[in-house]
RNA sequence: GGCGGCGUAGCUCAGUGGCAAGAGCGGGUGAUUCAUAAUCACCGUGUCGUGGGUUCGAGUCCCACCGCCGCCA
């Protein structure tokens, strides 16, 4: 049996994990169920980076003990993989004795090779982002040094540290870079990485002497190894690596895929290899960097409010539903826009039309006509021979691009065939079939059109796992995937009993969705001056409210007639039913948004916005000190 | 600042120098009724960012410019 062996980034356990994370370790879950519906021994590996300054700094300021902290942030992240039934093998914590049991034997290793020496170190440094900074590097803001990256102030650091030769590598690594052309994907990537090695590496600093919350380096316990070092050892650490049980280590060892984000390219590109190469062990296979997740067009950030909880998507449409509108919608290795208007398009369209209708509607004739059997197919006729061309184009296209991580584009060749199911059973016309009582041929289009599903319930598996068990259940196909399936046509038994059920998917009326969270309209500090033109643009008025009743089906919205004086009466429609019962608004003077696009609500259509304070689960509307007549301007 | 990438239909994007530039979504029309108002068929003259150039021929190569982004400084 071949190995595969799959690694997510370890996440840094300073905040809680949010979308940008799951992505990462759902795709590689994909990856990972593929490979082992395909007859892998898979290895899948995640878990978590715990020590560094910022981490220290992240728990004394909650007022936690360092490890305490690291516990309870670890145990998210670890029930929330299990919430994303994400089949990782095992999660690596950088403070387990074992980890740190290799770390240990790693480093070990590297001086014994004569890859480390001491040296001064002297530079800028960012605490936030770990990251140390030349002169020339630093910016500099109001007579302040702030770091380049995130324009926080940085120090001045000068400390006796290690350094590992990593321009020692400099040469081997193009090499390996030129040998390997799927080294480092996606492609701009790589060439990012290879002009960085044709400029030449230098010698980075391992250690730190200025806290201690880190491992111990051998042998001159006033230093800690510096936290990229301890993080990328995991990848070998987690397979047991220079301790006495280390089968898994010879077993799985070099990784096939090192999954990350772009912004860790280097570390692991890089600096990475250059300490395998050091020890000497095997290179990775394959690093590759995916993009970044925006979400509804902005970037991923607790002060923005939008690090959304993964989880609340799950609950409300799926754990399937987000995972298929993950990997389809956003094109594997480039950036990508998380929206929920999106996630809904993909669960209509693609799922509750193409996929579950055609799952519903073939079931329900086996259900009338073969009194719920899978029915025995007979000579062939019409498009059937095209059907079996198509599929196998499909399974071929679909098992090469999974192999080479195009999973966006392999989704896309399996919807093809979802379509081309479709219009088999257009063409075919089933129920004409029944009608004329020509059972053997409808025998034979209905059992088509459900080994196509069976099909498709397969190459979706590692996508939607929950979901192609359904449909294996339906079509009384006993087994989970083996090797082979996939190409083999008549899968199906005849006269197993099929299961009818329920639509897989339900759809969501566009115009009848609430949103989990609007998104702040907040830019970053710094970035969120407007001119006094920009803000004239907003149409402020004085509102009266004449009216107020609860929305029917909505948790939140109360529809409201409003008078604005001379923009003469309106309806407008709020999230406020969990503040204010209808009877408490009527007659309230309200700060309303006057000029601000029209939009459906339930099928309400408001026109403006009423202006409210909202802290944690208090909201307080906003009024004016006394009377005033209604419509009059703010300003 | 250096290097690189991108800018193509309302939206998201494909497009080895060569037939009259494509797909999906959305929209429109028709068909159909097995099905979750679903599916199927048909419907796109878009300055291919702008301006030059190379070529018999350029979205596709070259140069300049504008805008966005990435990596490194």
């Amino acid at each position: 049996m071949k190995k595969f062996y799959i690694t997510t980034p370890i996440y840094y356990v300073n905040a809680e994990p949010h979308i940008g994370s799951a992505y990462t370790t759902i795709m590689a879950d994909i990856i990972a169920r593929y490979k082992r519906m395909m007859g892998h021994d898979v290895f899948f590996l995640t878990g978590t980076d715990e020590h560094g300054l910022k981490i220290l700094q992240s728990a004394r300021r909650k007022g936690k003990d360092v490890k305490e902290f690291c516990d309870e942030l670890a145990l998210k992240f670890e029930k929330l993989w299990e919430d994303l039934k994400i089949t990782n093998d095992y999660f690596v914590r950088t403070t387990n004795p074992e980890h740190e049991q290799t770390v240990n034997f790693f480093v070990r290793k590297m001086m014994e090779n004569g890859d480390i020496y001491k040296g001064k170190y002297s530079g800028w440094y960012c605490v936030h982002c770990e990251s140390y900074y030349d002169e020339d590097e630093v910016e500099e803001i109001d007579g302040k040094k702030v770091c380049p990256v995130c324009k926080r102030e940085v120090k001045w650091v000068e400390e006796e540290n290690y350094f590992f030769r990593l321009s020692r590598y400099n040469e081997a690594l193009k090499k390996q870079f030129k040998e390997n052309p799927d080294f480092v994907e996606p492609e701009f990537r790589r060439n990012e990485m290879l002009k960085i090695l044709e400029k030449g590496l230098k010698d980075i600093s391992i250690t730190r002497t200025t806290f201690k919350w880190g491992i111990p380096f051998p042998g001159d316990e006033e230093h800690v190894i510096y936290v990229w070092v301890d993080a990328l050892i995991n990848y070998v650490s987690a397979l047991g690596y220079g301790r006495e049980s280390d089968d898994r280590m010879r077993k799985y060892w070099p990784a096939d895929v090192h999954l990350i984000g772009k912004e860790i390219n280097r570390f692991h590109s890089l600096i990475w290899p250059a300490m395998l190469m050091s020890v000497g062990l095997d290179l990775p296979k394959r690093v590759f960097a995916h993009g970044w997740l925006t979400v509804n067009g902005r970037k991923i950030s607790k002060s923005l409010g939008n690090a959304v909880d993964p989880r609340e998507f799950v609950r409300k449409y799926g754990n399937d539903v987000v995972r298929y509108y993950l990997v389809r919608d956003i094109v594997f290795g480039k950036d990508g826009d998380f929206s929920e208007e999106k996630l809904v398009r993909r669960l209509n369209a693609d799922l509750a039309n193409d996929y579950g209708n055609l799952v519903h509607r073939t079931l329900a004739m086996v259900k009338k006509h073969f009194d719920s059997h899978v029915p025995k197919p007979s000579k062939s006729g019409g498009m059937d021979e095209k059907l079996l061309e198509k599929t196998k184009k499909t399974v071929n296209s679909y098992i090469n691009l999974m192999d080479s991580l195009r999973l966006t584009d392999a989704m896309e060749a399996v919807w093809g065939y979802v379509a081309f199911l479709n219009t088999y059973f257009d063409r075919e016309r089933p129920w004409v079939l029944a009608k004329r009582g020509e059972k053997e041929r409808l025998a034979t289009v209905l059992y088509n059109t459900l080994e196509g599903i069976l099909k498709v319930a397969m190459m979706t598996m590692p996508v939607m796992p929950d979901t192609s068990r359904e449909v294996f259940k339906r079509l009384g196909f006993p087994e989970e995937v083996k090797p082979g399936h996939l190409e083999f046509w008549g899968s199906l038994k005849s006269g197993v009993h099929a299961i009818h059920g329920k639509p897989l998917f339900r759809k969501i009326e566009m115009e009848k969705f609430e949103k989990i969270a609007e998104v702040k309209e907040v830019e970053e500090k710094g970035e969120n001056i407007i001119t006094t033109d920009e803000f004239a643009k907003v149409d402020l008025r004085v509102a009266k409210i004449l009216s107020a009743r609860r929305i029917e089906g909505s948790e939140k919205l109360i529809e409201m007639e409003i008078d604005v004086g001379e923009l003469g009466k309106r309806t407008l429609v709020g999230g406020l039913a969990k503040y204010y019962t209808p009877e408490e608004l009527v007659g309230k003077l309200v700060i309303i948004v006057a000029n601000l696009k029209p939009r459906k609500l339930f099928g309400v259509e408001s026109q403006g916005m009423l202006l409210a304070a909202k802290k944690g689960s208090e909201l307080k509307l906003l009024t004016v000190e006394g009377e005033i007549a209604p419509g009059a301007r703010i300003s």
